[in-house]
RNA sequence: GGCGACGUGGCCAAGCUGGCAAGGCAAGGGUCUGCAAAACCCUCAUCACGGGUUCGAAUCCCGUCGUCGCCUCCA
């Protein structure tokens, strides 16, 4: 019964130990905030919520990172383009990607650095560098020596005398070597900028994650994550930069999440294939996103098509009927429903742990719960009370919260529910006296309003939709 | 061109340290019902193709075809 990954860094599927007893220090790398997040981005970031909620299920505590990268070429260039101040640019974008993170349901991260608030300890780790032999000054910018670190290209599998013949990018006169990449940036006129001994200038992109990393998680790290459209150069670079500076393994497992696939074709800016986190949260509530992360491996291309986003809607209704109470006068099921519910909630809890356990399969922890469902439906139907289908419920609630499914309606407000109630009442009434054309006009103008009115021989019920 | 992943029913997919092919959506039939909806019941695949290993393969090996990702900013 323990927890296995798939690592990047070895190709298999490894038990889950963590550096320091039911702790786990969690890396992921967050957006450059130069425009909106498209959902692509969402998937990402759903993925790792998924997988640190389990974790905490399994009892292990969570130090959850996430940055964001808040100074870079593009947002810079953007900025520029738009007269704006650059950090006020990645200002509005950081308050917009919170907004979606809290409407997508994903627990907040314990630290949420940025590289502008991070520059003492990127400017320390460069300089470290640069005395241990890993990094040499070219006019106030500051590369890193690739050759320098002999496992280069350990994370990505490639080696270094295979990638120099692709490396065809303007190369740089002034680098030792093609592959040397910066660390920092020497500064041109109007860029934001810090001073640095180098000079002014800014960070590169990839020692940001590194520096952020070990300020607030340290040398070590259990898990590092990302989408595996980082896994070069960005993390092998991470690799590099911090595992010469410690001379210690930087992270046990990296993880890494499949690309969200829209008409063939990975979803990114430079496609211009792109749909926000916000056009589709206007149409469609956050845990269909969610349930569609859920229903495909995380390391695999998660297609992303209308038809898909409708399946997941209706999987997901699938699942809120689970959560429907009793019939309209129920008198309790017959005794083999109650056992058949109460085996089944052993079923579930134990198929659903042993699938996430195996590398996050949240896919399979999904098919148990919807057994679940089936099971619960079918007491109900039998007539089960509320009381008798509790269990099974609440068991319901509870592992899909803990894949970060919210299973309601969004409704808080309780305050029309009696008026409602009433209505429905007088159109029993009138069903009874078979006035059906003003009991369907009810019943269809309510389902106008949100209102789901459901009838059976013995009362109606109703929900919000 | 190099490296890697993948190819399971109409769609999305789990299973892949080998032994009766999860689940969701759609479709068809039925129960219930004034109608509708919901719910329940039933039906619906030999796993890209070709070889090989094995008593036995969707699961392992080789080859072919196809799709996708990375090699350049990218979740």
């Amino acid at each position: 019964m323990s927890i296995r990954v798939y690592n990047t860094l070895t190709h298999k599927k490894e038990p889950f130990k963590t550096i320091e007893d039911k702790k786990v220090r969690l890396y992921v790398c967050g957006p450059t905030v130069y425009d909106n997040a498209h959902v692509g981005h969402a998937m990402s970031t759903l993925v790792f919520d998924i997988i640190r909620r389990y974790l905490e299920y399994r009892g292990y505590q969570v130090q959850h990172v996430m940055n964001y990268t808040d100074v870079d070429d593009k947002i810079i260039r953007r900025a520029n383009a738009l007269g704006k101040d650059p950090q006020q640019l990645a200002q509005t974008y950081i308050d917009k990607y919170d907004q979606h993170l809290s409407d997508l349901n994903i627990l907040p991260a314990t630290f949420k650095p940025r590289a502008t608030g991070e520059m003492q300890n990127i400017i320390d780790f460069v300089q470290d560098l640069i005395e241990k032999g890993f990094a040499y000054v070219v006019d106030g910018d500051v590369y890193y020596r690739v050759r320098k670190f002999e496992p280069y290209g350990k994370l990505s599998h490639r080696n270094v005398d295979e990638m120099r013949s692709g490396a065809r990018i303007d190369v740089d006169e002034r680098k030792e070597d093609p592959l040397d990449f910066a660390l920092w940036k020497a500064a041109k006129p109007g860029e934001p900028s810090w001073h640095s001994p180098w000079g002014e200038g800014r960070p590169g992109w990839h020692i940001e994650c590194s520096a952020m990393s070990m300020a607030h998680l340290g040398d070590q790290i259990d898990i590092h994550g990302g989408g595996n459209d980082l896994v070069f150069p960005h993390h092998e670079n991470e690799i590099a930069q911090s595992e010469a500076l410690t001379g210690r393994e930087f992270a046990t497992y990296w993880m890494h999440n499949g690309m969200l696939q829209l008409s063939g074709e990975k979803m990114s800016k430079s496609v211009g294939n792109l749909i926000t986190i916000e056009d589709f949260l206007k149409d469609h509530p956050a845990d269909v996103l969610r349930l569609m992360v859920l229903n495909s491996g995380y390391r695999s291309p998660l297609t992303f098509n209308d038809e898909v986003i409708e399946q997941a809607h209706k999987a997901l209704e699938r699942l809120q009927s689970g959560l429907k109470p009793d019939l309209p006068g129920a008198e309790g099921a017959p005794a083999e429903d109650i056992t058949a519910l109460s085996d089944q909630c052993k079923a579930t809890r134990s198929g659903f742990e042993t699938c996430m356990d195996d590398d996050f399969n949240s896919a399979g922890a999904l098919g148990n719960l919807f057994e679940l469902v089936r099971v619960i439906n079918q007491a109900r139907a039998n007539g089960a009370t509320l009381q008798q289908l509790d269990e099974a419920q609440a068991l319901l609630r509870e592992l899909s919260s803990v894949l970060g499914l919210r299973l309601e309606n969004g409704q808080t407000s309780h305050a029309a529910d009696a008026f409602i109630n009433l209505l429905v009442e007088l159109r029993t009434e009138l069903r009874a006296k078979k006035e059906w054309e003003l009991s369907d006009r009810i019943r269809d103008q309510l389902l106008e309003l949100g209102v789901v009115v459901e009838d059976s021989v013995k009362g109606s019920t109703w929900y919000w939709q």
